[in-house]
DNA sequence: CTTCATTTCTGACTATAGTCAGTTTATAGC
DNA sequence: GCTATAAACTGACTATAGTCAGAAATGAAG
């Protein structure tokens, strides 16, 4: 590219790429991400794809994301987090801790199903953050999943629905190995949606000590 | 190549690399990657490193295992059955189930601290048998782990140390989501060995419906 | 406008897991 | 021994995530 300098003033369009900003930048490459992702799979996406759907450099789509499996995050975060959010959103207020917990689960799963290698990534994200890179935080959807549980088993205790006496936060922890657990099994095609449902309502009773 | 056919005769020890048998490969491979993940770690071992360390192709390598995964749990496979049949076996008759659950957790949990990359990916063997390939299998190590937790459970029931109904099976994979779940918070690095024990401790005891 | 420093961008390049068409060896039947 | 078939092996090759040295843009100060 030794000759830019001199044909970019002439051939260039008037708006050339270099001053859209970052954050127009950073919308194009994830809008590209999430149809390439979503049109052909993860694995079967390149970044070179992504970089060219993106109209930029190989080179500037790792400033943007730190690994094509942070691009990932990146793109399905704010629906995670939205669909986390709906779940527990629309839970009724007295019904039984087993019914809403399977309630939240279920909606995750059913986000999740949908793609598995984002299911497998998130799962590698929460366990070993830095194997990623930090710029898909997801640590918002994290508080809210934790944050949600916790409460719910904070305010059935109130409530007198549930009586056990551990730490609401490590009851919420205890509940969601489990859904990601049976989720994971799932994935992996070893039984059915039906199956994983029923086994993950018994994981949950268990958990809270609440016979079937 | 050409000139092989010529200069074996000639040249090559009288004992040629052709008519060793596939035991005695595998063994080679086996044992040439067992040194060189012990060495250099897991990321930093090359395929190439192994194959030339094992005397063989680079192709060749990949007829004895289906990927660079695959081969890292073939060559620890062993190690870890033999933990897991060791920590069984060597509980107390009559201790209280969660101490028993304990020690077998944390003998497993220590052996993988050996190598996070094992544990990371002994996971994924579990989760996603395809991903990885069949020739590592694992079912004997699963069954170890789940038959021992699930056949604890029917006899702390028995003895009246364990008064649960859930089925032995569930409670067992619930037991096991929840120390891979601390294993790898653990591997994370984000909290220490004696957090990681204490918090399975409770993790363990909620599963079993069991106050500290 | 002209430096100069800083930020942003770039694509040729590197590194390596895994493949495959072609080669060699083993075995079986004669 | 000889031929034919199958099994095992091989390493040059492919594909692609991620790097990095240098190019281009931006902004500040004069």
């Amino acid at each position: 590219m030794g000759t830019t300098r001199l044909v970019a003033n002439q051939n260039a369009p008037a708006v050339g790429r270099r001053e859209r900003n970052k954050q127009e930048k950073l919308a194009r490459i994830v809008s590209a991400a999430r149809e390439l992702f979503r049109d052909r799979g993860f694995a079967e996406t390149t970044t070179q794809q992504i970089a060219e759907a993106a109209d930029i450099g190989t080179g500037t789509l790792f400033l943007y994301a730190r690994s094509k499996e942070d691009l990932l995050v990146l793109v399905f975060r704010d629906e995670m987090i939205e669909t986390a959010r709906t779940a527990f959103a629309s839970l009724g207020e007295g019904e039984p801790l087993l019914d809403q917990l399977l309630q939240v689960f279920i909606a995750m799963m059913d986000y999740h199903q949908r793609d598995t290698d984002l299911a497998r990534i998130l799962l590698k994200e929460i366990m070993f953050p830095d194997a990623i890179g930090r710029q898909s935080d997801i640590s918002e959807l994290l508080d809210i999943i934790f944050g949600g549980l916790a409460d719910l088993i904070a305010k059935a205790r109130k409530d007198g629905r549930y009586g056990q006496g551990a730490e609401p936060m490590r009851v919420a922890e205890n509940l969601f190995a489990n859904y990601y657990f049976s989720l994971l099994t799932w994935l992996g095609g070893r039984i059915t949606r039906e199956q994983t449902v029923s086994r993950l309502r018994q994981h949950l009773a268990i958990t809270i000590g609440q016979a079937l």
